[in-house]
DNA sequence: GGTCGCATTGGACCAACGTCCAATATCCGC
DNA sequence: GCGGATATTGGACGTTGGTCCAATGCGACC
């Protein structure tokens, strides 16, 4: 899925500006993809390509934070990288706080710029890469019926099938045969690695599917 | 332990300003301790004590990313909240890259300051929480003998006793009394426990306490 | 030289787990 | 109503896990 190569996509509004940044970006080998709006990128974003932002600040309109905030809240974690040309201390903070990957200002020099989106992209990659293994974690649970996902929740916290079938109002018997379901489903051959899994997926137990 | 109050370190070189800011934070009900330079507070400075520090940036001689550079890597994680009077964009990013908790511009409303130390403060309290118990477990761990350590490792990846015992080119009797003295001095009562432990302390599973 | 911690193993025995074959009951959508 | 998915249970059987009691060999420390 991610065999693509990862695009850097620049928004400026400056076409001067954009147009040179983009050269540049190109001369180095990175694929590139200019907007001259926040509001045109995001016409055009899809969450599920990889690469970086690289944002100048100075826009009217929109600003960066606001960018920024629009992006996560649509489930897109793509990198930012912002560029400004004033030094904006507060905006800086609240753009580092939100997680945007770096800060660089103007005049920059062209070895920072491309240093940044090198670890833009080197992040954007594990973190997709962290995603989808997530992703295809939950898909598993997802294919549980809801009494197996019940029993599910007991194994990894250790119970014995006669304590989960005691919790769960049926007998024993029963809850070996859901749980051998959900080890097959689940496609793991221990407990341990049942637990590791839920672990580093749901980060929790509340696998609710909640619907 | 973590029972004394937090207390906001505060380290700025300014005698008139310091005085100034620490009797506003005791004003507002904050336990505070000053110091005059990041030297003297390096010297009186415990780790174990909880609190945050307030940071001005305008000091001669060390300046505030040195200073934030030798707390870390004393193994100290205190929440810092950078102050300063310039307007500096890339000590803001390097200081927000490597870890501070805030970065605030003077002049500084009395309440961004306080909002500012309650959240480290708190950010603190949970991190030493989560420290304190992720030092529980490896001194569970530490009380392994290398034997029950290698056997442990193999059990956190599911591995049958029948195997562990040709891993470590023994029979399956001998891990089975290891197996039992690990789960003992570990203190769970199922491999899913023991799995979660491990997963969430060493985050891993490199626990050699290398020594 | 003796004690202690550590690793090892045996035998016995029971609890827990897992799986095969088989069967029943319910609910849902076509 | 029928086929399919889901939930349930029984019986049988073999594997695996866990504990009790007991014992041996080894290296370290006093």
């Amino acid at each position: 899925m991610s065999l693509q190569p990862p695009t850097v996509f620049l928004v400026d509004d400056e076409a001067l500006v954009r147009k040179a940044v983009e050269r540049l970006l190109r001369a180095e080998g990175f694929e590139v993809a200019a907007f001259a709006s926040p509001a045109e990128f995001l016409a055009a974003h899809d969450p599920a390509e990889p690469g970086c932002l690289v944002l100048d600040m100075a826009m009217p309109g929109i600003n960066g934070l606001e960018l920024q905030e629009t992006l996560s809240a649509r489930g897109s974690a793509l990198p930012i990288i912002f560029l400004t040309g004033r030094a904006d201390v507060p905006m800086c903070v609240q753009a580092m706080k939100r997680g945007a990957a770096d800060f660089l200002t103007k005049p920059l020099k062209d070895t920072d710029l491309f240093a940044a989106i090198r670890r833009a992209l080197e992040h954007d990659r594990n973190a997709r890469q962290t995603r989808a293994e997530r992703e295809d974690i939950r898909a598993r649970v997802a294919s549980l019926t809801p009494r197996e996902r019940d029993v599910l929740k007991q194994v990894v916290t250790g119970q014995l099938n006669k304590q989960i079938a005691f919790n769960l109002g049926t007998v024993e018997k029963t809850i070996k045969v859901h749980r051998g379901r959900v080890m097959e489903k689940m496609r793991v051959t221990s407990v341990a690695e049942l637990v590791r899994l839920v672990e580093r997926c749901g980060l929790g137990f509340q696998f609710d599917t909640e619907k």
